[in-house]
DNA sequence: TCATAAAATTTACGCGCGCAAACATTAAGA
DNA sequence: TCTTAATGTTTGCGCGCGTAAATTTTATGA
């Protein structure tokens, strides 16, 4: 850094000897200029590492290089793994992320996109809470800032909607379960908060009775995102009540299956499919923490390369193109099967 | 919402009858204004919720009243949570918390430095990766910005520091692993990235030479932050050479724990305080999973609430003071043993 | 009712930049 | 060497708001 203070792109300009306007042009596309000014422009940035007040820029901008994403909840692993991968796609695009949690509260979903609307992004990427989300107050967001939704859908909010195919996953888990041994259980909470635990539900009723099998629905009670402890807990009851008439339960998701290990491993009961175990158990969603539970979980994995790819691409197009999207699109990604000790 | 549209603050007082100085005093701070002219102002919001523009209002204010938030992993739900307590105590102050995550790596944890350096924040909040940071851009940050360090310390930079007495709270697990059972090996990585790594190790021999043990420690090689998958592989590795001179493992943090758990589990052995186990296993940090881990996890929970608020609390008073700190100053806290059925 | 302090208004400037129009310069090919 | 398109420069406006100084209005209490 030499002499004078750069304060601004006046100043940069003086010391590079551009002119301001080419400048600007320089910071919104570096390819927008000749090779030769724009060596002329990077030598005096070493020099002086000026860079453009980013609060005078958005003000003057058409649109900003801000992407929203919001979460329902980044205490959870899975969605922070997901969340970085989104992150890191948004900057290569060359735009700027802004990640918020939802942390399990409608309200809190609510203040996160208003603090979005602050801030005037080109567009907003949503995993919603699901069930427990304050439509109308989603719906006038997705009318005013270009949404696209993702993990859980909410009918027709949003541009277009990036998920899983509940109904081909837990078909593969349920012929999995079936084909190998007792067919299974499903465990589940009486009333959940996401959109796709429903989907699972009725994908494993139709499931069961595809292969002849009559269904059956664990159904607890439990509150909020705290799975593992519901899973535990009321797991725990169901176990020690008898009420099990299989050998095998499949759990509406990982965190719940992650809790009803637990609580098998406190009763004594052997989990896994070899000979001397007891119990089969298996999840939904290959969660992070599922490869080191005793026994490692047999799950599904989601696509979520696939659907984090697709809801950037979704939105980046729509923001260059500069146009909403004319008919809703409900794409749909299938699952994997993970097949590791518990079943 | 009534006939014309609100663009910016001079149309707001216009409609709302006030002039604009004063709508701009009362947005700065709602107090600040006569009781009347601030009922005046609230009743023409709800008709037009007009509000002032972000960009437009950080460009010309002296300060922002943004507070930077940088975490080392926000996949690990330890972190998480951690992020989620802090977020909630800096909106409650009235200032803009802005969350990022370093994913482990020292180039991400410089890039975040500088994309908040862009946003002018009143004040930074930072808990770096630690050995593998890059003290020196770092320290160039702290020299610019007001920076509270907490988790994990590095020399000399930032204003002040918070976090665990790693100190206390390994003598407090050893001293309990001692007096129930056979003293600990100490198990962790050779070449940890977190200085609370180091402080552990030496808080272990520290301890158990107190008690007239020889300390004994079991370092593994494994970089980055895939700690259940090092704990699981170098783990296993340990457990099947019979190398392992005692019946009990402290491992360094939970995570860690949580592999070894997985590997004892797929050795069939037995892990628990009760009789008929062959190992105990014990962790540190009371993460958020090792409640569900089988057996659950006897561990050392850090005291991050008042770490949160402490860090909180001395950026605030910062801020608001304008001064920097004179000496900075370290603060730790205590941890509590959590036991479990692990140890 | 009046003096006085507190609060609001009027007026005006500046923040740092995007953007547009008119004009000047440069680079590339015939 | 000349033409032409591409690129830069000059000039100037405007974005929406913070802030300051001078002035006027309002509230408060004796």
């Amino acid at each position: 850094m030499t002499g004078q203070k750069i304060k601004n792109m006046e100043d940069f300009a003086a010391v590079s000897g551009i002119s301001r306007p080419t400048i600007s042009k320089y910071f919104n596309d570096p390819e927008s200029v000749r090779q030769s000014t724009r060596k002329k422009i990077e030598e005096a940035l070493e020099k002086h590492n000026y860079r453009p007040n980013i609060y005078a820029v958005n003000q003057n901008r058409r649109q900003t290089k801000n992407i929203g994403l919001v979460v329902p909840n980044l205490t959870d692993p899975f969605f922070a793994e997901i969340a970085r991968t989104i992150e890191g796609l948004i900057v290569e695009a060359g735009f700027n992320p802004l990640l918020l949690s939802s942390h399990g509260g409608p309200d809190q979903e609510i203040a996160n996109l208003d603090s979005l609307r602050a801030i005037k992004p080109a567009g907003v990427l949503l995993a919603p809470l699901g069930r427990a989300s304050l439509d109308k107050q989603i719906a006038e967001f997705t009318r005013e800032v270009p949404t696209v939704l993702f993990d859980a859908n909410l009918e027709d909010l949003g541009e277009a909607f990036f998920g899983s195919d509940n109904h081909q996953s837990v078909g593969l888990i349920v012929d999995y379960l079936c084909r190998s041994g007792e067919p299974p259980v499903f465990f589940e909470l009486k009333t959940p908060i996401n959109p796709n635990a429903y989907k699972r539900r009725s994908a494993y009723i139709a499931a069961m009775e595809r292969l002849g099998h009559e269904p059956q629905l664990i159904q607890v009670d439990g509150q909020g995102w705290n799975f593992e402890e519901i899973g535990f807990r009321e797991g725990g009851r169901v176990l020690n009540s008898g009420q099990l008439l299989t050998n095998t339960v499949l759990c509406s998701n990982d965190r719940i299956a992650i809790g009803l290990l637990s609580a098998a491993f406190e009763s004594g009961i052997k989990v896994g499919r070899d000979d001397g175990a007891a119990l089969r158990i298996a999840g939904h969603d290959d969660h992070p923490f599922s490869r080191f539970t005793c026994p490692s979980l047999t799950t599904v994995s989601q696509d979520y390369d696939a659907i984090s790819a697709s809801s950037v691409e979704a939105i980046l197009s729509m923001i260059s193109s500069g146009v909403r999207i004319e008919a809703r699109k409900e794409t749909l990604f299938e699952g994997k099967l993970v097949m590791r000790g518990s079943a």
